[in-house]
DNA sequence: CTGAAAGCGCTTACAG
DNA sequence: CTGAAAGCGCTTACAG
């Protein structure tokens, strides 16, 4: 009982192609004509068919979006920055997970070639770049969001990670502390490069490479790492961690080591995850702004799909220093 | 390029009514002549277009999902459990927040008459229940995931809020405390209620209803009920809060009072979000299922697309006792 | 300013 | 076992 464009143009008596016209305010239309439609379109509650819309004209009015696993804890922020600007454009977010691996990929990849969808945003998933940018290349609209410092050969967006590991790194020495140590992400990924440099770099001589430990984003791997640290039996004051998790790993394993934090040790992390605020102590953190992240990944593929060219380079959306007791102001 | 139905069916030298058929398996098919569509379209990488599909058939296989926000710490088990049921099965997952208020309700109202899904899978919005009513009245295939005890008039899936109340009252009870509080959610949710009565039960008279404070379900609502309950002056050795980040707050006003946990007092929450086993002690919590929530409601979903009745009762998955330190096993 | 007709890419009676 | 034709609900040249 679906009310249909060929109803309400016999309800107002016009075309179909008059009450497309007033629809989509294309093309000239008598004033009173207008009306007439708009009020039967008004009366009836009439919403074109998206599907046949979307037909018709060779476009859906919805987004993909691929993500490793809902299950990161900064994912839903990413997500919510997508999703308030898609709706905001009267855009459609189809959601597509790579939890199950091969079979969701291949899932995907049906959904893709069925063009369900005009345009994609992801943040990659394990071993498929190479897959992505093939589908770039063969002409879908794509936007990264880089959490890994890829920095891949189509549109992203990425956040400062040598900028927020140097403002950890200033931070420390502000405090007076002098000899520095770091838990470091995965060498593989990129923004486990980024986030050394930077930190390397403004932390200059009162950092020691012997005091890095590698780390795997994990909280027990943060504890892991920071006892192997200790173990080296060489003094540092400051600890700056690649993310919030390992953090909290090495908050407990300096408390069984019997140090206290921020006096003995002062701690500092990344990402800002929910969690940050509620350790003890509190954890100073560099925020990644994953919000705004997602919002501006969004925005960007929006303007592509209406036609502007994409920058080459990637976009930075800053961090920022979130400073609590872990590591707190002077 | 796009490759079509009709470019598959010219070189296959067949009709489109037989490639259509192939594809979907339906009809008998000449083996030969099977064998001839299913090389071409494999040699063309053809997949039918999602929006021809939807359109020719009435079904778009794709589901909406409703949530009130992306970043409350369970809601992506949610998804997750949502998505990975929806993929297996080949359905398309149409994402919706309500993080905007009305005009987010605006939008999501137009993708529900566009027919832009064939069935609607939500976690509640606040103040959307008659709204919701509504649309299974007028025929949408609806599947609530119930996480408020609200025991909706349409399919639902609920967890045993009751039963886990009185799980971690009988944990408390073996543990030999006497004097039980709680930290209740906001009066107005019906998961409250449950687990108020569930826990009232179990502990019988260890609990005096006097040691109640409601709190709003956040940290800090958790902290400042614990402060009340402990201006009272009145002893307890055992706190149930309503969920996590409660118990949180429960914890931080704990210590700060110069109480001791567990063997002071012991604290149990619910929910078992990521925190919960990162805090200082670890949390003892009644788990609540989420993800397994989200695949119960999709399946159900799925199920009802599939012309299933579905049943009348809320399913119910259970919870379970996760113990940690914060009331340690006996 | 307006409408008839073709077309988007499928599915599905219907006829053979 | 197979195909021509109509139909799903729109949009868009094209003609007037």
């Amino acid at each position: 009982m679906r009310v249909t464009i060929a109803e309400v143009a016999r309800r107002a008596r016009v075309s179909k192609t008059t009450v497309s016209r007033v629809l989509n305010n294309k093309g000239d239309v008598d004033a009173a004509t207008a009306i007439r439609v708009r009020e039967v379109i008004a009366a009836t509650g009439y919403t074109p068919s998206a599907g046949a819309v979307g037909l018709a004209r060779g476009r859906t009015q919805t987004v993909g979006m691929l993500v490793p696993g809902l299950t990161w804890p900064w994912m839903g922020d990413v997500l919510q920055g997508v999703s308030d600007v898609l709706e905001a454009r009267g855009y459609g977010l189809l959601l597509h997970t790579v939890n199950r691996g091969e079979q969701s990929l291949t899932q995907f990849q049906r959904h893709v070639s069925a063009n369900a969808f005009d345009g994609l945003l992801l943040v990659e998933p394990p071993d498929t770049l190479s897959y992505i940018t093939s589908l770039h290349e063969g002409g879908l609209p794509v936007v990264m969001i880089d959490d890994r410092g890829h920095h891949p050969g189509f549109p992203s967006v990425a956040t400062s990670n040598d900028k927020g590991a140097a403002d950890a790194a200033a931070h420390l020495l502000t405090l007076g502390r002098t000899r520095l140590a770091m838990v470091t992400g995965p060498a593989a990924f990129g923004c486990t490069r980024d986030r050394t440099a930077g930190f390397h770099g403004a932390a200059a001589n009162a950092f020691d490479p012997a005091l890095t430990a590698e780390g795997d984003f994990t909280r027990d791997g943060g504890q892991a790492a920071i006892e192997e640290l200790l173990a080296k039996n060489v003094e540092f004051d400051g600890v700056f961690a690649h993310n919030d998790l390992m953090a909290v790993g090495v908050l407990d394993g300096l408390r069984a080591a019997g140090r206290t934090v921020p006096d003995d040790v002062a701690v500092i992390g990344f990402d800002d995850i929910s969690i940050a605020e509620h350790t003890q102590p509190a954890l100073t953190t560099v925020r990644q702004p994953s919000r705004e992240m997602g919002e501006a990944a969004a925005t960007m593929l929006l303007a592509h799909l209406a036609g502007e060219t994409p920058p080459e380079e990637p976009l930075v959306v800053p961090t920022s220093l979130v400073i609590r007791e872990s590591a707190p102001a002077v």
